[in-house]
RNA sequence: GUCCCCAUCGUCUAGCCCGGUCCAGGACAUCGGCCUUUCACGCCGACGACAGGGGUUCAAAUCCCCUUGGGGACGCCA
């Protein structure tokens, strides 16, 4: 086949979930992939739901997740024109007619036919009438009403469908604007869209689609429909199901990468490899490797990936990702030499940027703040004589590394007879606060002598005047 | 109700198309252990699945049929 052209059609009725998200992910790398185009194009003929916030959100969303389009937004609602003129295309054509039933009178032959064991749907009343325009009419599609039709879909294989379980579905309504199957296919058409990768609630939609291609004369694109992501009940992914805007999960802390990856390993695999970046995602993704049945979102597993990828992440790159947290706390945060030390201590303990931000509190306090727990075991009176010696022994320290820091530990351990963790427990609270960090000359070298002295004399201070004897 | 799709550990999946190498492999989660200045990371190990029933075959997770279960679609929504 020549370029493939892919493209991703959100309706702006809401946020993009990841459902959709994932779609979209799919379009895009098998458009990268193959050197292909990627088209993008908002499906807003419903004016009453559609709003331009949700554009908007929409784009954000993409533009988080990296992916950008070669051609569009395209808008249907300025295209109003190009359907007009394919209605009348097809009306000329015999293709489509003018139809006068009211919806209640579509409503009880959908009742009438449930009730005869059939499927709902529209009787031809109007088929033969050859009524012409007029006020409230509406434009069906005259579909074949025997024979079959079959998609080829190169995940599913073929599927298919009697014609006789289609009707003559409306392609304008009675105000004139027209409808999904009709505009899908039209723009399919026009902006060259030979690759459609969407999801399986789409199937029963095809059918109808190809019939439209067929009395368009166009040749028909490949079918690629994806299995659902369902919650962890196992149903269609809803608003009950928790955060479901990606969006939701960039302001949780996740990286886009991480959220790109989990995405597109859900339904898709490539032998036993569970880690991938966006250029392995762009080497290796193709259809074939798509699987038939339906997935579970599952949160943990994103979790693990996001830690995953914090920890593939040099810190200059995850930097920019991390700051928003930081100034949100507070923190006097800038890129640099500093920042890349705090984060290469805290990239392997933290599964979301949130979990990092909270963690890099003490490298940014002024002062910290003694979690009671952690103090009332710590920081006794027995610890102020290898805190002491401590200080005495830093504030003359030339060799301000971690070798050099471990000397001292070294001499405060053979003076005071102590284990190293009996002094580094209460001096790691003394300069964090907490009883879990990273490693304590770690900290201690980012700190920088000063802070570390200033915050043990504060442990000291503290010992003296709240535990003392 | 009608039509369509799907079915391997709790979850994501490899294997299925081209039966034997699978008493089914990996990952997440869970539970142990090791490492260790705390917490993590890392490493090692454990638990754990071919939905059920019929065929076909020397041989079936792999092919066929049925049942069951799940999902989706039946709009003047997309």
């Amino acid at each position: 086949m020549s370029t493939i052209i892919t493209r991703f059609p959100p309706s702006p009725t809401g946020y993009l979930h990841v459902g959709g998200a994932r779609t979209a992910l799919f379009n895009w790398f098998y458009a990268r992939h193959t050197q292909g185009r990627f088209v993008l194009r908002i499906e807003d003929t419903d004016t009453v739901r559609s709003t331009q916030a949700s554009a908007d959100a929409i784009f954000d969303a993409l533009k988080w997740l990296g992916v950008d389009w070669d051609e569009g937004p395209y808008f249907q609602t300025q295209r109003f024109h190009i359907y007009t003129e394919y209605v009348q295309k097809l009306i000329d054509a015999g293709h489509a007619y003018y139809c006068t039933c009211s919806p209640e009178e579509v409503e009880a032959m959908r009742r009438h036919a449930m009730a005869t064991g059939g499927k709902p749907k529209y009787d031809g009343t109007c088929r033969e009438k050859g009524l012409s325009k007029c006020d409230h009419a509406v434009v069906r599609f005259r579909a074949p009403r025997t024979g079959t039709t079959v998609i080829h879909d190169v995940v599913k294989g073929d599927i298919v469908f009697q014609n006789a379980e289609q009707d003559d579905f409306i392609i304008q309504r009675s105000d004139g604007t027209p409808t999904y199957n009709f505009v899908v296919v039209v723009d399919d058409i026009s902006m060259g869209i030979n690759t459609i990768i969407r999801g399986d609630d789409h199937v029963n939609n095809t059918p109808r689609q190809i019939m439209m291609y067929r009395a368009l004369g166009a040749e028909l694109p490949v079918f690629a429909h994806v299995p659902m992501v369902l919650g962890k009940d196992k149903t269609r992914l809803s608003k009950r199901h928790g955060a479901m805007s990606v969006t939701a999960y960039r302001d949780m802390g996740f990286l886009p990468e991480a959220m790109i990856n989990y995405l597109v390993r859900l339904g898709w695999s490539y032998g036993d490899q569970e880690f991938f970046t966006r250029e392995d995602l762009i080497e290796k993704f193709t259809l074939e490797h798509i699987g038939r049945s339906a997935g579970v979102f599952d949160m943990d597993k994103l979790l693990a990936l996001n830690a995953d990828h914090i920890k593939a992440t040099p810190p200059r790159l995850l930097t920019p990702h991390l700051m928003p947290f930081l100034k949100e706390r507070g923190y006097p945060a800038e890129e640099g030499d500093y920042l890349d030390q705090v984060i290469l201590t805290l990239n392997a303990r933290s599964k979301t940027l949130i979990e990092m931000a909270d963690q890099a509190r003490f490298y940014y306090v002024e002062t910290v703040e003694y979690d009671p727990a952690a103090a009332e075991k710590n920081l006794k009176p027995e610890s102020l004589d290898p805190l002491r010696l401590l200080i005495q022994h830093l504030e003359s320290l030339t060799d301000f590394t971690i070798a050099g820091l471990e000397k001292i530990f070294l001499t405060v351990m053979e003076a005071t007879g102590l284990k190293l963790g009996k002094i580094a427990q209460p001096v790691r609270v003394a300069l964090t606060g907490k009883t879990a960090s990273p490693g304590i000359f770690e900290i201690i070298e980012i700190l920088g002598k000063g802070a570390v002295v200033r915050r043990l004399q504060q442990a000291v201070d503290y010992i003296e005047t709240h535990v003392a004897s």
